[in-house]
DNA sequence: ATGATACTGAGAACCACTCTCATCTGGCAT
DNA sequence: ATGCCAGATGAGAGTGGTTCTCAGTATCAT
C-alpha cells in the first residue's frame, strides 16, 4: 500500500494520507476508529485536523482501500480492505476483535434471500462474545 | 401484551408506556425508529415527548419486551420480541425489512465462535440487497 | 386520601460525524 | 526552479440521533 494506490484513486499524494495510510498499516490494532487513528497521528507528533481524518477515511472507503464496520459501539471502525471479505467476533468484555470466513455461512446467506427474491448485494454479521481470556474471571 | 408485562419488569403502569406498547402492537411496520414511534403517538393526539420514548425504549429493551437494531441508516430501530430470534434483510432502495431465521446459519456461528474460543452470547445479521419490487427499474 | 417514589415533558447537553470557509500545498506548466 | 491553481487542509460551527437534567406530575402501597 503506497503513492500510487492514491494516484489510482484519484487522490492527490499528501501528507495526511499517506500519514493515516501508514498508520493503519503499521498498527498491530487491525479495526480503529477515526478518534483513535487521530488521537495516534496526534501523538506521534503530526499536525492533522479530525475532519480531515474523517473525510481521508470516506475517500478511502470509497476507494476501496479501507472497509467501515458499524459495531455495537455506535462508534464506527475501520479496517485496510487488502484481506478478502471476513466477519468478525468482538468480546463484549474486553473489545478484542477477530476475524472468520465461513464459506457455509456465506453460501447460506445468498440462498436464504434467493428464496425471499432478493440478491444480496452486502451484508453485515457479528458474533459478540467473551473471548477466552475475559471467560476465566 | 398488556400493563401485567409493565408491572412484571418494575415498570409503573402509566400513560406513555401502554400508548407505546399499543403502537407497537397494532402497527403494521414491525420495526420502527423512535422518532416514528413519537410522531405517530403525536398524530394519535397524545401528549408526550421524545425524551419519554427513547427512556420507554431503553426500558423495555432491558426488560426484554423490545429488541434494538442498527441498520445501516444509522438510526436505530425498535420491534416487539414476542417473536423468537431471527435476522434481518433490508431492502437497500425502498428500506422494507424482512426476517428470516435459519437454522443452518445459526448453528454455524456457534461453531465458528467455539473454534475460536469463545462463547457466543448475541449476534447481527443483516442482509442488505433489493427487494423483488425494487428490482425492476 | 396521603405521601414516597417513580415518571414525565421540555429543553439543554452530548457524541459521532459532516460542513463551511479561509488558508495552504502538491504537482503540472512554464 | 518558479508560478499557478484545483484540490486539500485545520478550525470551528453545525447536524442528527440520543441521553441528561430538573421541576412539576402521576402512580400506588399504605
Ligand atoms: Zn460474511
Ligand atoms: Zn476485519
Ligand atoms: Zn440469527
Ligand atoms: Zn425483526
Amino acid at each position: 500500500m503506497e503513492s500510487s494506490d492514491l494516484k489510482k484513486a484519484g487522490l492527490k499524494v499528501t501528507l495526511p494520507r499517506m500519514k493515516i495510510l501508514e498508520l493503519l498499516e503499521a498498527s498491530n490494532v487491525r479495526h480503529q476508529s477515526a478518534e483513535n487513528i487521530y488521537r495516534a497521528l496526534l501523538d506521534d507528533g503530526e499536525e492533522i485536523g479530525l475532519a480531515t481524518v474523517y473525510r481521508v477515511l470516506t475517500q478511502f472507503e470509497a476507494a476501496g482501500l479501507v472497509e467501515r464496520h458499524h459495531f455495537e459501539s455506535g462508534q464506527a471502525v475501520f479496517e485496510l480492505s487488502e484481506k478478502g471479505h471476513h466477519d468478525h467476533i468482538v468480546c463484549v468484555s474486553c473489545g478484542k476483535v477477530e476475524e472468520f470466513y465461513d464459506e457455509m455461512i456465506e453460501n447460506r446467506q445468498r440462498e436464504v434471500a434467493a428464496a425471499k427474491g432478493y440478491e444480496v448485494t452486502d451484508h453485515s454479521l457479528t458474533l459478540y462474545g467473551k473471548c477466552p481470556d475475559c471467560q476465566e474471571e
